[in-house]
DNA sequence: CTTAAACCGTACCAAATTCGTACGGTTTCA
DNA sequence: TGAAACCGTACGAATTTGGTACGGTTTAAG
């Protein structure tokens, strides 16, 4: 556990398919015969991709989907934000509602809210780009995060 | 999104009580009111740590539970470990049966399995002592997580 | 100007997971 | 002997997730 859903899976594997040609113009249905996914679910997730502004859609007869910048510029970080919604660990954190009446005196939540910002830094530290190349475990951020995990408590 | 369970909160916010006074053996019922959660879901967790082994417990009256260990050998990955079992952030990463046909060709499953480890580490890093400090904003580990992640990349 | 390819949006359903409860049993202390 | 405590299983309601359906709109091509 401590996973992200299906869905956002599927949306690194589309676009990191999508950035390989960025400039290419994807209808949906042909992405979906590229990925073996069902066709309305590739829809679904297109269309909350474009809603995010991470795609541009062009509609008509050979219409389809296209990158909205290049995939360096495009984080894992905002790609679990658009189909997810922000990054929360814990109830806590998404704050609002849920009515944790300790946060002032409650050390846990404020620990749980500083480890939510380091994952949510790594992640942003990621790119599309990064997630589309086979050896990304020589990428240089998340190579010198393990290593200073490691390092800095032991 | 993104987020452990609820559970999993419940019992790094009784634990991080527990480790305050470290030798002291606790009740549940007490537990439960001093943390207002429900009797029963504070039971059920801790049966869940025993059998992780990060608590013993006491039968009998007068009985209880206390740690395991010291605070500082327990981290948060093995909480969560506990109640929710492996960090998995992908369907593909748990393996096993759900068939990922592609995971030799797809550049995608094995980004995932690298984020994955960093933040398995991550969590590794941070104790149950660093948890139930109200400052663990200077933990050094983590501070310093925090600052290089920005840096490696930008 | 008609047709077909494609996106758009909403709403819905079924399956799985999560959160919490219930209850009967066992161990130990006083 | 009784009360305090843990033990284990199993259940059930509520939410979330994963996926489908369907009718509408836009645009290129013939």
């Amino acid at each position: 556990m401590l996973r992200i859903n299906r869905e956002t899976d599927y949306a690194t594997a589309i676009l990191s398919l999508m950035a390989q040609e960025p400039d290419e113009c994807y209808s949906a249905a042909w992405l979906s015969a590229r990925r073996c996914l069902p066709a309305p679910v590739v829809s679904k997730i297109l269309k909350q991709l474009v809603r995010a502004q991470l795609l541009v859609s062009h509609r008509g007869a050979k219409g389809g989907y296209s990158l909205a910048r290049p995939a360096e510029e495009i984080s894992i970080a905002a790609v679990i934000n658009a189909i997810e919604g922000p990054i929360a660990l814990t109830d806590c954190i998404e704050g609002g509602n849920s009515a944790c009446q300790y946060s002032a005196h409650c050390a846990v939540s404020s620990n749980w809210s500083r480890i939510n910002d380091v994952f949510q830094h790594a992640l942003e530290a990621v790119s599309l780009k990064d997630m589309s190349e086979p050896l990304a475990a020589e990428h240089p951020g998340l190579r010198a995060l393990g290593e200073r995990v490691r390092s800095a408590v032991n």
